[in-house]
DNA sequence: GGTACACTGCACCATCGGTACAGTGATCCG
DNA sequence: CGGATCACTGTACCGATGGTGCAGTGTACC
C-alpha cells in the first residue's frame, strides 16, 4: 500500500473489537472466523494475532469492554431515577421503567446477550471468560439484592421472599427475554417481561393499607 | 472386525443423536466434533453422514426429538396436577410446583437449554432449526396463555394484566435460569425462580375478598 | 437368489485457527 | 541524528475439522 494510513494504535484493536462484537451477537463466535474480521478492519493475519494471542483473548476483550460499558450505562439510569425521588421503592421503579423504554426503543430485536451467548459455547472459551460472565452477574445480584433489602426495611413485604433470588429475576427476565424475542422474532417481549417485573416489585412491596 | 454386532437399524442413528444432544449441551455445538461422535458410538464417518445430510441435520434431529420428548413430560406433569384438583388456578399452581420439585431433585445444574443453545449460533444451523425452535415456543405460550385465560375467568385479576406475556414469562424464567445457573454455577437457581413465578401467579389472580 | 439396508474404508478437498518469523515504515526519545 | 519501539505486512506452513465421493461388504428380508 502506498498511501499513508493514519497511524491509529488503539483504534485498529477497537474496530477489531467492534466488528467482533457484531458479528459475534449477529450469528455465533463459531461462525465468525479471523479471515472476516480482519478483511472488515483492513488488516493482515499477523496483525490480528499481534493484538490478541488467540480468538478466545478477543472474546475476554469483547466482554471486558461490554461489561463496563453496560455498567456505565445502568449506572446512567440510576443516576436519573435518583434525580426523580430519594424514595427507595419509587427510585427503583423508576429505574425499571427507565430500562424498559430504553429496551422499547431499540429499532430491531435487542443484539442479544454476551453472557448468554458465551453460556453455551463452554469449552471454546478459557477460564477467564468464564469468570468474568460469572463475576458480572453476582455483581448485579448483589447490587439489586441491597436495594430490594433497602426497599424492604420502608415496605416491609406482606410475607417473606428470596430477596436474592427477586434481584436474579431482573438479570433471568431480560436474558430469557432476549432468547425468545429472538427466537420468536418479537421485538416488544422484553419490555413486556420487564413491564410485569415492575408490578411483580409493586405488588410485593405494597404496603398493606 | 470379526465379531457379529447385533444389528441395530435405527439405534446406530438414536445412539448418535443421544451422544450429540449431551455433548452439545455439554460443550457446545461448535465444540462438539463429528469425530469424536463416531469414535464414541463405533461406527465410521461414512456412516455418519449416511444417516445425516451434515451438522445440522443432526442438530435438526435432535432438537425434533426433545421436544417431543419435553412435552411428553410436561403433559405428565398437567395430568398430575389435574389429578389432583380440577379448579384451574390450584392446578396451574400445583403443575408449577411439581415442575420446580422436579428442576430442584436434579443432581447437578440444569445441563441447559437446547432452544437457547441454538439462539446463538444463527447461522451455524438451518432455517429448520429456528423455525422449530420457534414453532416449540409458540407453543408453550399459546398453551400457557389458555391457561391462564381460564383462570382469570374464575379469578378475575384486581388489575389488568398481559396474560400473553406472563404466559411467556414461565419459559423466559426458566431460559434465564439456566443461563444464570450455569454461569455462576448453582443448582438451586432455577426452582427459585419457578418459585417467585408461583406466588407471582397466585398473587396476581389472588381473590381480592 | 436378489435387493435393499446399513454401513466400512479410503482418498481427498477447503476452511480455519494458529505458529513462526523476517522485514518495514512511522513515531517517539534522548 | 540515531536507535528503539510500535504496529503492523507478507509469506509459508501446520493440524483439526466439516464435508464429498464412491466402491465394496455383510446382513436381513422377500
Amino acid at each position: 500500500m502506498s498511501f499513508i494510513k493514519p497511524r491509529s494504535t488503539a483504534t485498529t484493536r477497537d474496530r477489531l473489537l467492534t466488528a467482533a462484537e457484531v458479528a459475534i451477537l449477529d450469528k455465533g463466535f463459531a461462525a465468525t472466523s479471523i479471515e472476516e474480521l480482519i478483511a472488515e478492519v483492513g488488516i493482515t493475519k499477523g496483525g490480528f494475532f499481534y493484538h490478541f494471542r488467540d480468538k478466545s483473548a478477543l472474546v475476554e476483550a469483547i466482554l471486558e469492554r461490554h461489561l463496563t460499558a453496560e455498567e456505565d450505562w445502568l449506572d446512567g439510569l440510576f443516576a436519573r431515577a435518583a434525580e426523580a425521588t430519594t424514595e427507595p421503592l419509587a427510585q427503583f421503579l423508576v429505574f425499571l421503567r427507565l430500562l424498559r423504554e430504553q429496551m422499547a426503543a431499540l429499532p430491531d430485536v435487542h443484539p442479544g446477550c454476551l453472557i448468554a451467548a458465551t453460556c453455551f459455547q463452554e469449552r471454546l472459551f478459557t477460564r477467564t471468560v468464564h469468570d468474568l460472565a460469572r463475576q458480572n452477574l453476582l455483581n448485579w445480584r448483589a447490587r439489586f439484592h441491597a436495594r430490594l433489602t433497602a426497599i424492604a426495611q420502608t415496605h416491609p413485604p406482606n410475607s417473606k421472599i428470596d430477596l436474592e433470588a427477586l434481584a436474579d429475576m431482573l438479570v433471568v427476565l431480560v436474558d430469557g427475554a432476549i432468547i425468545l424475542s429472538k427466537t420468536v422474532r418479537e421485538k416488544d417481549a422484553l419490555p413486556r417481561q420487564i413491564a410485569l417485573y415492575e408490578r411483580f416489585v409493586a405488588e410485593v412491596f405494597r404496603d398493606v393499607g
